[in-house]
DNA sequence: ACTGTAGGCCAACAAGTGTTGACACGCCAG
DNA sequence: CTGGCGTGTCAACACTTGTTGGCCTACAGT
């Protein structure tokens, strides 16, 4: 309790700069990156402050814990670009380009599935991810939005099939085949999912 | 060294029933519930021998270590049905039902699945198992068999992404939709996937 | 009946884990 | 100058992990 002051949310965006902003900021890259790689169990604190070249207990006292330390490395922004200005008949190109984009940006989106797939913490912080930045898109492109989640529910599942497929388990064609053929193939289904009358 | 006799590839089908197969059942059967439950790396050799009732020393002996146990443990059949005898039209229904079908009879594939994203073995086995189980049933359907690869890496993402979704991260659509709905919406990608001309 | 051996348990090992508390340095306000 | 506080290190804790070796029991072949 004697660090609590210390390290409770610096999320603040009015808050002061602190001269450990930059240890943070590396104990956090460090974390992003172990996670990705390892997955949750396999990423250990020691090995994350040993990256970012400072002691295990400045983890500790900067995130609480190490379960603290995913919450804060895990927040993710999709990214996903505004779809009111693309014609109609092209979001499902348009989203599929995005996403391979996003996932070869970085490795936290790698992350987010490796950890999500093993640990419950990290499945619900995918639920409310997936919900509150694909739904409202979903939604705003679909005919009926009543079905808009079973919509994204469908989008998210080839989306993220297709990155299991290709980052993550590598499967020798899904991984090598080229940015192009895949969105030839994939564009249609996602459109499908977007826009075609229930079936 | 000393157990070398007794440990060594129990998988001869011509060898004399031992005293000990109901254990070595227990053993893998608890094994593969744990893998399933918990992935590669919260999956105890502990906890496996307890939910076995022994001990846990006899798991090292009749296995060797973890990762043989892993290895004994997910000898995986997809089940694949024959697809010469359904309609070309509706490979895609019968494929996607089946899967379906084979992923909720028992929790083995959940377990493919948890173990291939964290560990390096575990995603090995997994390219294997569809290459050899998925691929030729592809081979079989699709116009050229020159890409039977790519159009089976294909099926294997939406397959595995909708798993993915509905069993493992358990987004709310997709994990309560019903069963001929996602078949409905399926259906028609697979049968792209596997008998559309290229795009 | 005797003996070797397979089946099983117990206790322990070394290594690695998350986590904690005490202590040292250096900056900045008073 | 001096005190307090933020930043950081060190060493240790309690615990869990995979893994090993010794010992006991009971069955099977002779």
């Amino acid at each position: 309790m004697k660090h609590e002051a210390v390290a409770d949310t610096p999320a603040d965006p009015a808050h002061a700069p602190r001269r450990s902003d930059a240890t943070r900021a590396a104990i956090l890259e460090a974390a992003r990156e172990r996670f990705a790689a390892d997955g949750y169990e396999r990423a250990t604190i020691r090995a994350i402050a040993r990256d970012a070249g400072i002691d295990p207990s400045m983890v500790m006292r900067y995130y609480g814990n190490k379960e603290g330390l995913f919450t804060a490395a895990s927040e993710i922004d999709l990214r996903i670009p505004r779809l009111g200005a693309v014609p109609a008949r092209h979001v499902g190109a348009v989203l599929v380009t995005h996403f391979l984009d996003r996932w070869e940006a970085d490795d936290v989106l790698t992350g987010m599935l490796r950890v999500g797939v093993t640990n419950e913490a990290g499945a619900e912080r995918m639920r409310e991810i997936f919900k509150a930045q694909l739904g409202p898109v979903v939604a705003g492109v679909c005919p009926d939005p009543a079905d808009a989640p079973r919509r994204a529910a469908l989008v998210a599942s080839q989306i993220l099939g297709m990155a299991l497929a290709r980052y993550v388990l590598r499967f020798p064609p899904a991984a090598t085949m080229s940015r192009d053929e895949l969105i030839a193939w994939l564009a249609p289904t996602i459109q499908r999912y977007l826009t075609a009358k229930q079936p």
